[in-house]
DNA sequence: GTCAAACAATTCAACGTTGAGAGATCGGAG
DNA sequence: CTCCGATCTCTCAACGTTGAATTGTTTGAC
């Protein structure tokens, strides 16, 4: 059984074979896999009337104990690595959902804190149960060796690049 | 040396540790190494003036051996892993740099004729000889064991998800 | 030979993100 | 105390993709 890099990099043996793919084997599948896992992932979100940056959002705040202060929006912007624009848009229609307040931070008028309302933690967690039902799902094909073995060598390279990300800023 | 995802997991712990979270510690960390992975990637193609989605489009046209005929849209839509509509828009952009041809098929006046110019077959080449160091630098921290261990990992689960995803039409 | 269904590419509005910049606030040096 | 630089959020236009509708073309049944 192929996948579509299989024939992808037979294309480039075929037209290039001085050329050395084999970072792309790997570097090609994390994108594709990716791609279609994220996918699977946000149909689960779509059953509970959430995005998948929404949900991402709702969920950092049930984990992180945040209680009635919540968590500042430049905290919710590095959690999620995407920009502070984004996150107003992503508070913006949480607070019109009435899933999360946002209120100004009376001690540091700079900042604003967020916290997830009654409704907005029922949803969160209805939704996260499915979500890590579905998680499972996804990874059923695999044992429980190669899944700790996958673990390892992504966590490996995750180390290495977040530490390059900040020693860029 | 922990990465992001040790964090929210440790916090999942705390707050919910009946939650499994075995899953999460590999899908977390394909999303977010992805995410910087493909920044990282998408530097490369910007030196030499091109998005990834339309360097994505130039090399398939170049292991395709595509020849003068080129490739239809529908084909390269396929492999793009996007829709036809992205694919208009990509082609408009490469045409307009004249890095392609798109002629009407006329044996099949539906179909349209994608194939690069002499000027696009050159800004492939300089961008595939960056992109593939770039590659190979970007795994630099994984043993060759350990990359033939992650590869043949991902490409177990990509078989699984694309039988599923073709499956699904 | 006709016509309906299937097919291919394009168009278009909606959407979320980015990146740059503005506005407001804080903190520390002097 | 003052002020300048740093910090935090929001604003806004630009951008690429999606998803659905549209136009044009082919195929096959009758």
């Amino acid at each position: 059984m192929a996948d579509s890099v299989d024939r992808i990099l037979a294309q480039w043996a075929n037209v290039r074979p001085e050329l050395d793919v084999s970072a792309m084997g790997v570097l090609g599948r994390l994108s594709r896999l990716t791609r279609l896992l994220e996918r699977a992932q946000s149909d689960v979100f779509d059953t509970h009337g959430l995005q998948p940056g929404e949900f991402d959002i709702l969920a950092t705040l049930l984990r992180s104990e945040a209680g009635p202060r919540g968590l500042t929006a430049g905290a919710l912007s590095g959690s999620a690595m995407v920009t502070s624009g984004a996150i107003t848009n992503r508070l913006d229609r949480l607070v019109a959902k009435e899933l999360i307040s946002r209120e100004v931070d009376p001690e540091n008028r700079r900042t604003v804190r967020v916290a997830l309302t009654a409704r907005g933690a029922e949803v969160v967690e209805a939704a996260l149960a499915d979500h890590v039902d579905n998680e499972e799902r996804l990874l059923e094909s695999l044992s429980v060796a190669d899944r700790r073995q996958l673990e390892r060598l992504l966590r490996g390279l995750l180390v290495v690049h977040e530490a390059d990300a900040t020693q860029a800023e």
